[in-house]
DNA sequence: TCTTGACCCTCCCGCAGGGGGAGCCCGCAG
DNA sequence: CTGCGGGCTCCCCCTGCGGGAGGGTCAAGA
């Protein structure tokens, strides 16, 4: 006969509460070796210490309970090891989100006072082969890269840079409508994703962000700061175009972002 | 008269939801310029706009609410720089958490099939110069080294290496009492948090866990493991005794931590 | 002037993972 | 037999955010 553990005694060789030993049995993730009918009490056997560690472990990494659920209950080592590695990259994006977030911080709290050079501009309605789609902000990055490779493989010879559509609840709400397109003299045949679409001529408040987008939004409220003080509202989404990029050079500090917001005058008083 | 904008249309230049808007002016955190006193409706003004983006990043680095409140309310740089600073250096430690939990995670996966030598000691009640404290777990290293700085300047002629006493709840609840303390000859006289102090004697499960401290808890996991299967039950706090420590070696590979559980024998049967 | 639709308001519920605590049962030891 | 240290369940609270209901406001167009 194995000897058993009561919840309290596994709670001091795992070093997990009493109570999250219990919500991870609710949970279905760690089922006590044998719980009392009568009175409910949970037993655990030694053999369970490892995978309670391996719970702690992977809490401590900010996996979602049900994920772990999905690891444990994975049959292979390599489907948890797969598993697992994927968790690891979100760790990594997370760090270099982080990178950002400390980076535009720093900005912000050291501000440039040069004034930001905003130009008003009149652009004329424009021919361009599209990608678009709905989108979440945590997807955007890859919908992106796979949309301009498609668009690459469909346009031999683009009229222009690249651009990008945004819709405001892409930021605010966390997903939303997204195009990105390359300028074309004449209309492409639509192959995979890729269709024809007129962009509408508008009026753009356009002003260019240097370097790479970690602190992008730094410039985003400069120039929303510079829309309002003009008696300007935005309208639409917003258009970036990649004057210089990552296929242009692999130097992020020789990046040129044009940022356009379509605005309307408001009227005065 | 300043432009105005509403709730709307602050969201879209500063990229957040209207909904947090609104809760971030219920925290204080953004009071709008006006709110109007029929309607309710929220008005906020273009310098805002910076303010709003400085919440922005801070969350992005998972500042508490609260804490971004006394960042924001803070009268001076130096103040607000300092704050920010703190938290940075949170977000340090908590990537070195990460990196250890990763590390721990590995061993767990794969784990090593020798067997842990494991000891049963009686080891005879110690004289010892100690420090004592209730303490969190997050700041148990801050508080470990402000503690053994005192023992070094009280005790001169240590009688053996530096040990620890961790009471389980420290481990369980994230708080508990914990003490740390070196072995002496001759009681020393109480100076500043220093106290003589006696070990009880008692009945110890040993073993000893190489390396830095990423993975102990793997190794505390196994060293439960043993106790369970021993019949013997785990009472009263751990002992860790550094063997090889920090202050004998920079290199965390060389290091060896003696891990010791009080334990009694249970009744067979 | 009325209607319509976009916008705004408040209030409640949900999510994740826990913590704190009430109120009760259970078994053991003095 | 009584106390006490566990164990049990159930409920509410916390954080920061989203979804949605139900209702008020405002401006443009008919």
């Amino acid at each position: 006969m194995p000897p058993l553990l009561s919840i309290g005694e596994f709670s001091q060789v795992t070093h997990l509460s009493v109570r999250t030993l219990r919500r991870y049995h609710e949970a279905g993730l760690l089922e006590p070796a044998r719980v009392d009918p009568a009175s409910g009490y949970r037993s655990y056997g030694p053999e369970q210490i490892p995978t309670a560690q391996v719970i702690h472990r992977l809490r401590e990494l900010d996996v979602p309970l049900a994920e772990v659920g999905r690891i444990l209950a994975s049959p292979s080592t390599e489907d948890r090891a797969r598993l697992v590695a994927g968790h690891l990259q979100r760790l990594e994006d997370q760090l270099q989100r982080t990178r950002s977030a400390v980076a535009s911080l720093r900005r912000l709290l050291h501000p440039e006072p040069a004034p930001l050079p905003v130009e008003l501009r009149r652009v004329p309605a424009t021919l361009v082969a599209a990608v678009e789609g709905t989108v979440g902000s945590d997807d955007v990055l890859d919908w992106y890269s796979a949309a301009m490779a498609q668009l690459d493989a469909a346009v031999p010879a683009p009229a222009g840079p690249p651009g990008g559509l945004y819709d405001n609840a892409l930021f605010t709400d966390g997903h939303g409508q997204a195009v990105v397109y390359l300028p074309v003299s004449h209309a492409p045949p639509a192959t995979g994703r890729v269709r024809a679409r007129t962009l509408p001529a508008a009026e753009l408040a356009v002003t260019v962000h240097p370097g790479e987008h970690d602190t992008i939004d730094v410039t985003y409220g400069r120039l929303g700061s510079w829309v309002v003080r003009s008696a300007l509202a935005v309208a639409g989404p917003v258009r970036e175009t990649y004057l210089v990029g990552p296929r242009d050079t692999p130097d992020p500090a020789r990046w040129r972002t044009e940022i356009g917001w379509p605005v309307f005058r408001v009227a005065p008083g």
